[in-house]
RNA sequence: GUGGCUGUAGCUCAGCUGGCAGAGUACUUGAUUGUGGCUCAAGAUGUCGCGGGUUCAAGUCCCGUCAGCCACCCCA
């Protein structure tokens, strides 16, 4: 067989098989956000580069490096969304939802798109679920946010995946951490790796964590944002750590979480799944109360998470866990001949008019290939209609499990039908 | 973007220092005329990822390329 298109690398079908794991995991991920108040919002692929780019005020791998821009037919500059977040602060200050007043609780399922080298874990599209709560400085939502995604990991019975907190504090914080970080490093400059060295100067937090054992020695000594969180900063992170408390949320603090976008404040957090290889980030957020006035909104604060379901699902094989079920016929139809299958149509199409999942296979002829299917495709029944059947409007009723069998009319067949 | 490993039947994989393309499983049919699962028997199945090179001869060696995996980087 000549495979004449393949498909783009990085990228992977969801085939039958699979498919019902996603749906069971939206599934419940949809019904815990629920629980919290959230509404679903939905986005395009595709938006101005601009928005991510906001005139390059993002230094981060994702936006600079990773991001797919393309021209359209008019020459406008488009980015495929490498992130969520962006797009529904644009939405959000696109609608005027805040002049709806108050809290915007929103989440998201879909694609996002980052030309980076796959690997296990890691594609180019890829798929996140996240929210976004846009409208409150309050740090209990801060804590909302860590407890949604905490209560579906919990729902979906994850139990290696960890909580790490940490507060990258307001612009003056930061900008007198990062001073502080360059002052440290720069003596040492000659002790680093080259790495750390551009790090250094593009975004000195990430020196952080370096693997390299000589930088690895060299941080351990570094100052830590916590200590250069002013009042306010060290009263909010103090506060989510109650609220978090409170909700029973089990939880590490990490100094050196550092996020991949520009545009986090405040509260920044990850979960991570260890035993994943190098990719182990699960899923990660924060708050972002810059983001809006970037985007052209009034200046408002948000925070935050998004998580990949890929990596969702790598956790849950790990873990052995459940995962849903496919759907399974409740019929078989088992039909015989050509002349029976006018009379078998019409009694599917009455079965399912009353819910009932009936399959037939007109490929398989013979009686014993099609008892074979049912049996393959795990129906609960087959239904047999043959020429004697329909003759004698009794049709055979046969469960699959127990072996027994009963005749039926149609009638009673169609209205009294009992999974 | 950098480095390493891999690519053979639908799936999982074997195939030696170059010499007829293989197994298990799944599939089809039969044993069983209109009753599935278990068993037994028979059968069908390949651009050996793709392109080039070396050779009498390449799945096997060499070069390139594409893809997957692993790590770096980065992050979901």
């Amino acid at each position: 067989m000549a495979v004449k298109y393949t498909i783009p690398r990085g990228t992977f079908d969801i085939l039958p098989d699979k498919s019902y794991t996603w749906n069971y995991i939206k599934k419940i991920f949809i019904q815990t956000v629920t629980e919290f108040g959230y509404k679903e919002i939905v986005t395009p692929i595709f938006e101005q580069a601009d928005l991510f780019e906001r005139n390059v005020g993002d230094t981060s791998d994702i936006v600079q490096k990773e991001m797919y821009k393309f021209k359209d037919n008019k020459q406008r500059t488009f980015a495929l969304r490498p992130e969520g977040t962006a797009p529904v602060v644009r939405s959000y200050v696109e609608n005027n939802m805040q002049a709806n007043g108050g809290l915007q609780r929103l989440y998201y399922i879909g694609p996002m798109f980052r030309y980076d080298r796959p690997q296990k874990g890691r594609y180019r599209q890829f798929y996140q679920y996240g929210v976004e709560a846009i409208g409150s400085n309050h740090p209990y939502v801060d804590a909302e946010v860590i407890a949604i995604q905490y209560t579906f990991l919990k729902r979906l019975g994850l139990k290696g995946i960890v909580l790490e907190l940490n507060s990258l504090g307001n612009k003056a914080s930061t900008d007198r951490y990062n001073k502080a970080l360059v002052d440290y490093y720069e003596p040492q400059k000659h002790e680093l790796c080259g790495d750390c060295i551009t790090r250094l100067e593009k975004n000195p937090r990430r020196l952080l964590d370096c693997k390299v054992p000589a930088c690895n020695a060299i941080s351990e000594k570094a100052p830590l944002m916590i200590d250069y969180l002013d009042e306010e900063c060290r009263e909010h992170f103090e506060a989510v750590q109650s609220y978090l408390k409170a909700m029973d949320i089990e939880y590490s603090i990490n100094p050196r979480i550092v996020r991949g976008l520009d545009y986090y404040t405040y509260t920044a957090f990850e979960f991570l799944n260890n035993e994943l290889g190098a990719q182990n980030a699960i899923g990660g957020g924060g708050r972002y109360n810059g983001l809006v006035e970037q985007v052209g909104g009034k200046d408002s604060p948000g925070v935050g998470f998004a998580a990949g379901l890929e990596r969702l699902i790598l956790s849950l094989e790990q873990e052995g866990l459940f995962m849903g079920d496919e759907y399974k016929p409740d019929v078989y139809a088992v039909i015989l001949g050509d002349q029976s299958l006018l009379k078998g149509a019409e009694i599917m199409q009455k079965l399912r008019a009353k819910g009932v999942i009936v399959e037939f296979d007109p490929l398989k002829l013979s009686m014993k290939a099609q008892m074979k299917n049912a049996n393959k495709v795990n129906a609960k029944y087959a239904l047999i209609i043959g020429e004697n059947e329909i003759e004698t409007n009794q049709f055979i009723l046969k469960n699959l499990t127990d072996s027994t069998q009963v005749s039926l009319t149609e009638s009673d067949l169609i209205n009294n039908f009992i999974d």
